[in-house]
RNA sequence: GACCCCAUCGUCCAGAGGUCAGGACACCAGGUUUUCAUCCUGGAAACACGGGUUCGAGUCCCGUUGGGGUCGCCA
């Protein structure tokens, strides 16, 4: 019985909020570093919101984390009884009675005795907290309508699971001085407890329903990768102590510690979260990327061929930083609707002795017996250096007419990719279009 | 209002009485790159305030201010 036990036990809603997700992180990393179990209890006692769908929900997002738990999850719903028994030893104990507390005409209801002994206990994160017995009310662990009310099913769960360390969210510290009241009177022994500080937004104000990008799924969504949210929220206020920011799950298994964690609230801060995503975004093959590009792009009306993806990803090397700016970045590689910069056109294009150099390019290039990056490189220095124009002028020229933006990956490399075909037919348009231009101006 | 908790760069963290108060993200400047991203170099940037204790305080104590949590027959 010396072995830890840690334990997750959210109620199921249809979201999961990433402040949650981020207790069970902690409640994991702990479980793991000691090498105890990690449970799941899901208290599911509110029917209105505990749906099948719901419940789906949250164990597809701690499924996605890879949070996994070590022994069947317990869903709340079905100790009813148990709870109802163990009020009644209450009862019987002394420890409780059936009142109509606050004469409200519902009935009687059963109410837990506080001991009228100030409670103290020493958290893992605050240190010793205290509570004077003039500060602890009596409160109600059964429902007139018999419900057993949520702190009786909690502790009594912890008792069943044989939980060890509470770790939960600092909103609860004040729910603890009952729970331990309870814990006692029922004759159990009191778990260990560490309440983590909460996460506010970037704001500064705690999380609201109207803050975005504050559910789990919405991360997923995104194209978040999990090992970066994961890290990310692993560092809200804990931290290795050595400077170390990126970890792998096992690193931060093996620094964790509950000494580490902060006692202040984090400010969630989605810049650093998307730069240590693009960071795990690079680290991560092109094969195994695959997936989460292909969703953005068909989400935005694109179906590329894998093969094709491929290449694209190859030239484009590190510059997406996450899934959802896939379709923007690499539209004109799969689609010739794409974008045009404006002013970056009428810098680049749209300027005097661009036009001619241009159509002399697109001459060479058709004729091209080799249509490679090195040989186009090569073809256009020389085009240029025969015009007497500095390379550069037609190497962004060219790369607004392809691509239609100033940003992007190698030229060379990125025409290679569009193929002869469709570098040439944008060569075209994109003359025509500036002689359309440049006609309407004169005229 | 009562009870409790918290307080280091803009943000996240280091700092367990003696440090030029350190790192990361973001920001600014320069370099590399045909562009962008990357990368490299440099820079600006903090101990909330006031009292103590101490030879010495970001570190300990008290107060102030500011922020937060809880005060349900919700969880």
């Amino acid at each position: 019985m010396s072995e830890i036990r840690t334990r997750f036990a959210p109620s199921p809603t249809g979201h999961v909020h990433i402040g949650n997700i981020r207790v069970a992180i902690f409640n994991w990393l702990f479980a793991r570093h000691t090498g105890g179990r990690f449970l799941l209890r899901i208290e599911d006692t509110d029917q209105q919101r505990s749906t099948p769908a719901a419940c789906r929900t949250l164990i597809e997002a701690m499924e996605w984390l890879g949070l996994n738990w070590d022994e069947p999850p317990l869903y709340q719903s079905a100790r009813r009884e148990a709870h109802l028994a163990a009020a009644e030893r209450l009862l019987a104990s002394g420890h409780a009675v059936r009142e109509d507390k606050g004469g409200t005409g519902r009935g009687e209801c059963i109410v837990f005795r506080m001991p009228g002994c100030d409670i103290e206990f020493d958290d893992l994160v605050k240190g010793r907290l205290r509570k004077a017995a003039a500060d602890l009310k009596d409160f109600v662990i059964v429902r007139s309508d018999g419900h057993p009310v949520f702190h009786l099913a909690n502790v009594l769960d912890d008792i069943e699971m044989g939980v060890t360390h509470v770790i939960r969210g600092d909103d609860h510290v004040e729910n603890t001085f009952r729970h331990i009241a309870l814990f006692r009177a029922l004759g159990a022994p009191v778990p260990r407890y560490a309440h983590l500080p909460m996460i506010v937004n970037a704001q500064g104000k705690p999380y609201s329903k109207r803050d975005g990008d504050a559910y789990v799924g919405e991360f997923r969504d995104r194209g978040i990768l999990a090992d970066a949210l994961f890290n990310y929220l692993a560092l809200l206020g804990w931290s290795p102590g050595d400077g170390r920011e990126l970890m792998t799950r096992t690193e931060m298994i093996e620094a964790f510690s509950l000494d580490g964690v902060q006692a202040s609230p984090a400010r969630f801060d989605m810049t650093k979260l998307l730069w240590m995503n693009g960071e795990y975004m690079r680290r991560l093959p092109p094969m195994e990327r695959l997936d989460g590009h292909l969703r953005d792009l068909r989400a935005h009306g694109l179906d590329p061929d894998p093969a094709e993806l491929l290449r694209v990803l190859e030239v484009m090397q590190d510059r997406i930083k996450v899934f959802s700016d896939t379709a923007a970045q690499t539209r004109y590689f799969f689609s010739d609707e794409y974008p045009v910069d404006a002013a970056a056109w009428r810098k680049r294009v749209a300027r005097p002795g661009v036009l001619p150099a241009l159509d002399e390019l697109r001459r060479r290039w058709a004729e091209a017996g080799e249509w490679s990056a090195a040989s186009l490189e090569a073809m256009l220095k020389a085009t240029a250096a025969e015009l007497q124009r500095p390379a550069a002028d037609l190497i962004h020229a060219v790369r607004l007419a392809v691509s239609g933006t100033p940003a992007g990956p190698g030229l060379f490399a990125m025409l290679e990719v569009l193929g002869r075909d469709r570098v040439l037919r944008r060569l075209g348009r994109a003359i025509e279009r500036a002689s359309a231009v440049s006609a309407s101006h004169d005229g």
